[in-house]
Parts: structure tokens; C-alpha cells; sequence
DNA sequence: ATTTTCATGCTACTGAGTTGCAACTGCCGC
DNA sequence: GCGGCAGTTGCAACTCAGTAGCATGAAAAT
């Protein structure tokens, strides 16, 4: 049995070419992993899906993932293990927000998975004190999933 | 020149006593350490401020810090740099929103530090996909803090 | 004062993420 | 197609936050 990654490798070459860069093997394998995934991925996740077809060195990963995320491709987030969790940056998610980004992450406390709130965008409204002044607004809820309810 | 934490020993005992539990010099110099920081405080920053009066281990400060936030008197929050950092909590902060608690922390981009924004709690409205129930809410404005701006 | 119980300090460990460097490879020009 | 260069990869060694085990030491209970 292929694994599910290898279905999304013509996307995730498309847009690796559209940065212009360097189009290489591990660069391919570890965007079509995170393409595949719903929800935010470990650099652990991401070298254990590859390594029965493309193993990869566990540095590249994580250098490969801090490039995605300099590309603007994916964004990471901080979860409560000090551990980074990876995903994709879905297109509709910003330009809707009076900040200028805008993340709204579920974190399971059950399974400890985390899934990006795309769909449903909240409404945040804050007042800062004096002088401090915002670029970005995070927002994690935290509870049971669907799935470990 | 003593260290501005020593006028919060008073204090610190007096939370550490009404908990029931031991009353011991680690304890009550992290705690006061915690009570005369505004900002959120790394094991290193509490390690490195009770060097000179009051060295500790640093394993037992790490384990100090993890029970005051079981006994409720503090809580940690996951920075951008995997590093946990730890805060008061200011009595207010709860029992005025929709769920069961509400974080509201602001990290700046130029210094690092991280503020709590107690006094203006934001408003948040989510709504989430089917069978996700939400237990907390943590929320994180990144951007310039009034020294930095 | 003695005992009990639990916190501390020490050492050694884990595991995520990083750095330096040599070897390799995608891509450009020929 | 064939070099050559710059950017990538793989490897090994490292840093650093946080943890585990265990013997010692100190609060509190008797």
C-alpha cells in the first residue's frame, strides 16, 4: 500500500515551482505530507510518513519545514510540549482580519492533536495598554476534539 | 543593593502557608521572584534573580514552578522559543467569560517579553466544528511592546 | 526529641532543535 | 548533453530545556 502523501507530490511540486527555488526530492515529499494532513504536524510526523519511501534526514526536515514557513507555504505553531507543529496555510484564512494575520488553532487535550480553525474565523476584540502596539493575533482553544469527546 | 524580590517575601509566605503544604525558603523566594515580575518569567530569569541571595537548583526551581501552578497560584504560558514562562494570577482575571478560563498574554516581537493583559480582557466569539467542546481559551497578540515601539 | 513525610540537590538522562562542514545536485550557461 | 557554481543535503557533534532516580536534608506531626 503507497502511502496517502504520494497523491498530493504534482501539487506540491506546482508550488514549490512557483517560488522560483531550488525543486528538489525532500522539499516535494515534505509539502505533499503536510498537503495531506487536516491537522498540524511534528517534524516526527512528517519523517515517519516518509520513511518506508523517502527517507529523509531528520535536519533536512526541519530545515526544509523552517523553509515552507519562510515561503509564506505553511506556518507553525507553539504547542504545549515545546514541541513545533506544522501546516499548511489554507488561502482564505487572512485579509478578513483588522490585524494583519490571524490564527485560530484547536489543540485536543485528550489526544494532544492540533487542527486549524480555518472555517470559522472568531471575532477578537482587544485593547492593548498604551503604546504597545499589534501585528498578529493567536488564538488556541483548548478541549476534546470530535473524536476523543 | 538588595534584590527588589525580598519585599515580597511577606507575601509569599502568607500564599504558600494558606495552601496547606510546606512552607520552604525555595518556595517562598520563587514565589516572590513571580510576585515582583510584571512580565512572564523563564525558570532561567528566576534561577539567574536568586543567584545572588538565594541559589537554588535548578531543577528545584523547575519543579517549584510547576507546583504553584498545580496549586493555582500560577500559570505557564509556551512562548515562541519552546520555553516555558510562568505568571502570577492576578485574582480578576477569571469568572467573566463564556468559558472556564481566558488567557490574554501579549509577546513582543523586538524583546521577547511576554505581558499578561489582565486588565483588558478581550472579547471572543468562536464557533467551532461539530463535537469540538472548548474547555479554555488562550490567546496571544504578538507585536511591539511600549519600550520596543 | 524522635519519627515520618515530603522537598531538595545532585547526577545522569531524554529529546527537540541547531551548527559546521564535506559531499552532492538542481539549474544555468554553453 | 556537459561543466560549473550556488544552494541543499546528510552526517556528526552539539546546545539547551526539561525530566527521572535516588540519597540527603528539613518541615511538620507525634
Amino acid at each position: 500500500m503507497k502511502p496517502a502523501y504520494l497523491a498530493h507530490f504534482p501539487a506540491a511540486e506546482a508550488a514549490i515551482r512557483a517560488t522560483g527555488e531550488r525543486l528538489t526530492q525532500p522539499r516535494i515529499a515534505v509539502l505533499a505530507c503536510l498537503l495531506s494532513s487536516e491537522r498540524a504536524t511534528t517534524h516526527l510526523d512528517v519523517a515517519g510518513m516518509l520513511a518506508d519511501y523517502h527517507a529523509i534526514d531528520r535536519v533536512t526536515v526541519y530545515r526544509v519545514l523552517e523553509w515552507l514557513v519562510n515561503q509564506g507555504i505553511s506556518h507553525r505553531i507553539a504547542g504545549d510540549d515545546r514541541v513545533w507543529r506544522f501546516m499548511i496555510n489554507r488561502p482564505q484564512a487572512s485579509a478578513r482580519s483588522p490585524l494583519h494575520d490571524h490564527h485560530a488553532h484547536f489543540t485536543c487535550e485528550a489526544c494532544g492533536q492540533t487542527f486549524c480553525l480555518d472555517k470559522s474565523l472568531p471575532k477578537v476584540n482587544v485593547t492593548l495598554p498604551d503604546g504597545f502596539r499589534p501585528t498578529e493575533i493567536d488564538l488556541v482553544v483548548r478541549g476534546r476534539c470530535a473524536h476523543c469527546a
